[in-house]
DNA sequence: TTGAAAGCGCTAACAT
DNA sequence: ATGTTAGCGCTTTCAA
């Protein structure tokens, strides 16, 4: 089967190649007769359009770069819902995504600048002081941050509203009658690795147990493994009083720490509460299934995309920038004990 | 920060259009001088060229288009190994990665040949008869499968060798002494996707077991889920004897399996014997750790990747086709008895 | 409402 | 060893 080109569509339906163009692109009036002329000879020859030729002409070449965490030290834990969100939002704007891996660095910005291999390009994993921010900012093409860093330098950024999480696990422990809540904290490798999250949560945790006049300890690091995890449960309960309330943040750590706990004879909702910070699939994927606060990684690649396509759709040197945060949402399951 | 073009490099350096493009592309001879004097204009208006222009003249994208079975209905477990892996071994060969998601249908294919998207298509997650096959099969650019249909239609097929991961797996319980073996089968789910590799595996498991004299029970579906695996495990026992040896080729079900044998005071390594089909980092995260045979999602991308490169090196119509098996390993954790 | 024609930035003959 | 030049297939002025 050869590949047709708009010549031969042109050829076909007795038009110009440009009236061809403007058939597909609908960027000027064409009369009912020769579009539908059109049309058929599209069909005819199922043309479609070259995407290189195409690029090269209009200057866009619908596709958005996707740089994500991968390589080693990265937080692969629950990527595949962005990666797939993100993809069909593209797909819904009639874009592509190019994948590219992060362990390229902030070469990897210029790179898909430089060649023009895309209209924009979504950041995930942003770290608080991230060395690919001067680049993006520098950039020609629109850069969105899945992330919020120290400082945004002007870029667009989506992420999970963590101090409001922080918020309602810790009105969740409140309401089940304890009088102070223990929290374990992240591991070393991610706080090393400098994400903004960690302490925007560990803060708000601090600060709202102080308001609720609840007692607060933070137990640090919890490397998600049997053995952090047990050490961190012997901590938590000899610190936690007769009734711990326990907040795990890290979600990679929150089965090892339930599994710890059970080991101990401990079961969550009856001796303990724990509310942990994960996806509503993970928390419905451990024994017992944990209460949680959901990190809802649809709704905020939902809404950069959002974000990033209206910023496309205007022109290039618009506004931009601002922080958008994505609410929260505490489900409660097996492992917080009913109200007193 | 304006973009250059080969031009602008051309004009610094004192050469003409085409010796830029030959001294990237080493694809004639180009004296050191002047090789020299391009490299540095190069280098001073920090150049890249443009892709689409690129691919237009030269017919060649330099993307590889990866369909992932995202969507309802896909097994989703496991899959980042092979995405992460895929993206890195293009990367090694200079190509990048055009991620589409497999709910597009065969005219995923179509799309990315017709438009000239990618120079090459890595399909996955394929069924026996799976509707993309006729369709890649008559595309222009060439593909290759991670899964192996029952009709190939003359694709490179490349998968894990699961009848020899079903034999070792059966080898390490005759090995512990076991009589039988209860086989926990797949899920309805992944058995009407049609995927062959249940069939290839869950054959295999029986005449191997048959092949040693050992006795061969097979209870499925196997829902991954906690009722799914209780009542599996509770079947298991009832049918497994005394000294249950039991094999869990459902990745997704492992941990569930594991599960409810604690629940029911069953020690694996003591009371029975697991072993799982998944990876090792799965195998590792279980509570306890399983003996696993691995599903090796590296070593399947890896070799589907170089399979393709070569492919794309040679002249576009060689021979193609054929089936690459990896090689499955085993690795004894906790959960098998020790030999007699 | 449509057509003609000039590029977009690059590669690859074809010359020299 | 290098330059000249003709496209690759599309979009988009400019003209009618």
């Amino acid at each position: 089967m050869p590949v047709f080109t708009s010549r031969d569509v042109a050829r076909l339906a007795n038009v110009s190649q440009s009236t061809v163009s403007y058939v597909m692109s609908g960027r000027r009036p064409i009369s009912e007769e020769t579009r539908k002329r059109v049309q058929a000879a599209i069909e005819q020859l199922t043309y479609q359009p070259n995407a290189g030729a195409r690029a090269l002409a209009s200057q866009r070449t619908q596709v958005v770069g996707l740089v994500v965490p991968f390589g080693p030290s990265a937080d692969t834990t629950g990527l595949l819902p962005f990666i797939e969100t993100i993809t069909s939002c593209a797909r819904e704007a009639d874009h592509d995504v190019l994948l590219v891996t992060a362990d390229e660095g902030p070469s990897a910005l210029t790179r898909l600048a430089g060649r023009s291999l895309c209209d924009a390009i979504v950041l995930m994993d942003i770290a608080a002081h991230d060395a690919r921010l001067p680049v993006a900012a520098a950039t020609r093409v629109p850069v969105i941050l899945i992330g919020i860093p120290e400082d945004t330098w002007g870029l667009p950024c989506v992420d999970l509203d963590f101090p409001e999480a922080a918020r309602l696990a810790v009105a969740e422990l409140a309401a089940c009658g304890h009088d102070r809540v223990v929290v374990l904290g992240y591991s070393a490798d991610e706080v090393a690795r400098d994400v903004n999250y960690v302490g925007r949560f560990l803060r708000s945790a601090a600060q709202d147990a102080a308001a609720r006049g609840l007692g607060h300890v933070e137990v640090s690091p919890v490397e998600p493994s049997r053995e952090g995890a047990r050490a961190a449960v012997e901590q938590a309960l000899a610190l936690g009083g007769p009734r711990p309330a326990i907040l795990v943040p890290a979600s990679a750590s929150v089965p090892w720490v339930l599994q710890a706990l059970a080991e101990r004879g401990v079961v969550p909702g009856r001796d303990a509460s724990v509310v942990a910070l994960c996806t509503d699939a993970a928390a419905q994927a451990t024994v017992p299934a944990v209460t949680n606060v959901s990190t809802e990684p649809r709704d905020v690649s939902r809404r950069a995309m959002q974000t990033l396509f209206r910023r496309l759709e205007q022109d290039r040197d618009e506004p931009a920038g601002g922080v958008e945060l994505v609410a929260p949402r505490l489900t409660r399951r097996g492992t917080t004990i009913a109200g007193p």
